[in-house]
DNA sequence: GTGGTCTAGACCACC
DNA sequence: GTGGTCTAGACCACG
């Protein structure tokens, strides 16, 4: 399963998504440990550099902790977590709403457009 | 509403987007005049050559036609702007969910999240 | 039967090529008289001024001859058309032959290759 | 050996050409890297900007892959390697024999002028 | 006037 | 070091 990376978005930023994602799918749980950036390097075949700061960036969202000589680990604090999955729901159907918009369709084509897709795949 | 550019995008990737909105939305009809690469480059503090390499994109695309010593225009073809606005509705209702199933929530979830979130603003 | 035009090549170029082939193939005939740089130019959707141009280069040639206020005609000299076919003839050969080459490919795969696609369509 | 560029056709697409020609040949292996844009630059006494145009162009027809901060190489997709040097044999070929026709030849007026120039070279 | 190509030189992200 | 983007300014062909 060897995941590939987007062009035109810096690869830091498309590894701070993933690990948020894992987190909010619960595949990393709060205060597990993340690999380290020397797995995660070779896992990506990214430089760890890269790896690094895509960390420092989770670090400054207070999603992870890294604690010296022991690694980067999910933040303990569940409600952090809870909001993080929340901002994250809201933020994306706002802007799913507004680009729909912007193309020009209204509640009802979107509502309609999105059963539709349901439908093939829920 | 001097709008301005992503960081993280090229510009003109994002001039492409413009555009294609544009078209989509139907603010930019078949066959009309796209403005030229020069006046785009003033009206959005651009290089004009950056504005050129998004039209470049936008013909590969078959979406505009340039005509020498004339101009740009939005292709005549209407089967193909259909296509375009099509195409572009089922790309983003798809990752839309597609994203939010990566988050963990279920069809109902993201219905129900779409509602709450069309009720307020439709 | 709209005929387009090369992109890269510029329009004058092509109309050359396009009459020299007209010549060649007998289809204008030593001594007749091709259409006024205004009817080509309304014919293929070009400016007078292209079409002027592309004559002025077949002049050049001695392949056609201009009269004052009668128009453009095929030069008579019809030792100078046969020499012009002839020399088109082993120009195409040459260069086929070269490119193919290039391309690695040796005397007997070019035969090899001729007579495949000659076989489908001769 | 200093190779210098045709005046009707732009450089870069030029440079596409004269790549595409030494994957061919087989000058350039699978997986092998080309010279950098500003060494391709100074040894054609171009700038970089139009040798990265013809390696955007080259990658778009995934004939090369680039790799960040590494390089451009050559795809290691060999089967698309193989196919390339087919379609452009076939192309070459077709064009060649249309433009005989075109010119009045047939097929064996081909086939005989074929023979006659590799006799000479072959 | 239009788009298309090219240069020179700069800055960025990535390795 | 690599490719990718951008600017400023130039020249060309075409209408």
């Amino acid at each position: 399963m060897t995941e590939s990376f987007n062009e035109t978005q810096p690869i830091y930023l498309q590894l701070v998504q993933k690990v948020i994602m894992q987190i909010v799918r619960g595949d990393l749980k709060a205060g597990e440990k993340l690999p380290s950036v020397r797995e995660s390097g070779t896992q990506f075949k990214v430089n760890p550099n890269t790896v690094q700061r895509a960390y420092a960036d989770l670090e400054r969202l207070t999603v992870v902790e890294t604690r010296r000589g022991l690694g980067t680990f999910v933040t303990e604090d569940i409600v952090r977590l809870n909001q993080l999955r929340e901002q994250l729901k809201h933020e994306k159907i706002d802007t799913f709403i507004q680009d729909m918009k912007e193309m020009g369709f209204n509640s009802n084509e979107i509502k309609a457009g999105l059963y539709e897709h349901l439908g093939d795949k829920s």
